[in-house]
DNA sequence: CGCCTCTTTCAAAGCGCTTTGGGAATTTCG
DNA sequence: CGAAATTCCCAAAGCGCTTTGAAAGAGGCG
């Protein structure tokens, strides 16, 4: 069913049946009526490529995602990423198109998205330190939003943040308040912007208390349960180890406490683990009462803030510049709690 | 850059320049060399809208995730599979589009996509168990592959599936030859086809050897790891609790594992644990060593499989009718053993 | 040298929609 | 009542590509 036979139907011309069904003024409501009846029962829908090539606009978003050309793995976080962003699009009638790329070619296929005009604009994900992708967006003249954001780049763009910094502020003074001074940093890529400005975070409060930066107690990878495992018990292992863990995610928690269980470590008495939370929709840090103590913050929500936001942008390119930091909260659960005696610096 | 323009550049018709890029044979080499050499320095890519229109195809897939609308989550493996079939997708120059749809209204979302022509087929996850969609698709005469099986649903069509009944069996009757006769079966939601498949040889394995099937030790749910926590626990807390359990899921598994270790059981001793393992690439089953014994399949593998079939099925629709079955492997790891003593049933 | 066959190139139609620029019918108003 | 304004509808162009059908040029052959 298409245009042209459906305007045969009605005995009305492709014209007056299109602006009918786009909401134009210039048609008689009864009319309307009409067209938008048998459209219905005819089950029409316009196709959206030649919708698409007469408007010059695709109604759909890329999302470009990278994949760690190391270990060949997707951010966990991405399924509930898509599924906040993908909640906006459905609202506005967009379709989402995804490219699973090697973290090392990604420009190229923004080039070539922009060029083939198969979508409106894209979310740019995972953004590194001084990310080029952004450089090449604007010269591209692709309308974007970056979910984080990349320091060393001053070239104003729209992004949509995490507040890592208060975040992993907030987390590391909780710790110091309850005493610990030996705190390790299961950290992920550092080149990762995030979890650049999680470590200047940590750092700086340590600092602050005048408690010395240990780079022995300080991992940096991808954030898998393997991960955190491994880098715990190394950790672990040193001649002298810490009293608390702070992780850069659940996942890489689960792997922490793993490596604690083992040792026969209870988690909350002899050490003590706060890890970041991305709200995941399959590893809910309990239901009512927190399994760890976290920093929260919904990936979800960022997803759909995130589409929002260029959603927005592609209605209207002459909206003011977006920056949006989203906040986290501090969640106490049964993983953190005072060093134990027999490990006080003072003692 | 368009082809107008392009030919324009190059005194060419469009018509030449089209065939040059496209790779039909009767444009001289050389001219060919000209063009793709002039199409690269220009940054020339085709509009893909235009091309599609022209040539009635959208070289593009859908895949509809479905969302429960219990939990509105979002399905664990969907990262990973995704990740697979976006290898094949890349290598054919196709491109994916999502759609995140509330699992009630899947329906309507397939009919739209394919009335208005924005994908060529479309892979189905997450099969029920009588699933409407197959007949749905099949009517609409659209190119599809199912991820599993609608065990009830005898229309012919295409799939690809996990050997689930194989490896469930293998992993009862493991369990069983280590001595065990009170199996806790932690399962996925059992309107979904794995899962039901996934108990159905649970319980036949159980049959086999004449133990009775205890439904006080069965749960079925959406597998978070919150879940398999709340399960194990309740479980646990039954006058003759298990000694063994078979989990749906490394995600649920780690929440047995939780439950477990804050009873102090120590997982392979006191308590066996096997669980299903779908290879995700952040929760691997550890690197050399097992964690968990599990049998393991790759999702990732499977989505690249079953892109691969869809492709082939629309490059060339004669293709005979494909049903594949990905086996699994069993993995022994350290979660599992003997029935400790005190708790043999002959005691 | 003329005719025929390939080879190489082109003009134009068509994919299904939106949108411009009118035009006919109806209503309003001096 | 006639002119002007308004309402409702339409034909045709155009979006950027592919593809059909045809023509021009280049070789081969008797």
């Amino acid at each position: 069913m298409n245009l042209k036979e459906l305007s045969r139907q009605l005995g009305l011309s492709q014209t007056t049946v299109s602006r009918a069904l786009n909401g134009y003024p210039e048609v008689k409501e009864e009319t309307r009526a009409r067209v938008q009846a048998m459209a219905r029962a005819l089950n029409y829908s316009p196709n959206a490529r030649a919708q698409g090539l007469a408007t010059g606009r695709a109604r759909a978003i890329g999302h470009v995602i990278p994949i760690s050309s190391r270990h060949e793995m997707v951010n966990p976080i991405f399924g509930d990423f898509i599924t906040g962003a993908g909640e906006a699009y459905a609202r506005a009638g967009y379709e989402m198109v995804l490219s699973v790329v090697d973290d090392r070619d990604e420009a190229a296929v923004y080039q070539r998205m922009r060029a083939r005009g198969s979508v409106d604009g894209v979310i740019v994900h995972g953004p590194r330190m001084a990310d080029p992708r952004i450089a090449l967006l604007r010269e591209l003249g692709f309308p974007f939003v970056v979910h984080g954001r990349a320091s060393d780049v001053d070239l104003p763009y729209d992004w949509l943040d995490t507040d890592n910094a208060r975040a992993f502020q907030r987390a590391t003074d909780f710790l110091l308040d309850l005493g610990h001074r030996r705190i390790a940093l299961i950290n992920g890529l550092e080149f990762m912007d995030f979890a650049h400005r999680r470590r200047m975070a940590f750092e700086k409060s340590l600092s602050a208390r005048g408690i010395p930066v240990d780079p022995a107690l300080m991992r940096s990878d991808e954030m898998t349960e393997g991960y955190g495992y491994d880098a715990a018990t190394e950790i672990l292992d040193l001649p002298d180890p810490p009293t608390a863990f702070l992780v850069s995610s659940m996942i890489a928690a689960v792997g922490v406490r793993r490596a604690l269980n083992e040792r026969g470590l209870r988690l909350g008495r002899d050490v003590s683990v706060l890890t970041h939370d991305d709200d995941l929709s399959y590893l809910k840090n309990g239901d009512d009462e927190a399994i760890f103590t976290a920093t929260r913050s919904s990936v979800r929500a960022a997803g759909r803030r995130a589409a929002e936001i260029l959603l927005a942008k592609i209605a209207d390119p002459t909206l003011p510049r977006v920056g949006e930091i989203l906040p986290t909260e501090l969640i106490i659960g049964a993983t953190t709690g005072p060093v134990p005696v027999s490990r006080t610096q003072d003692a």
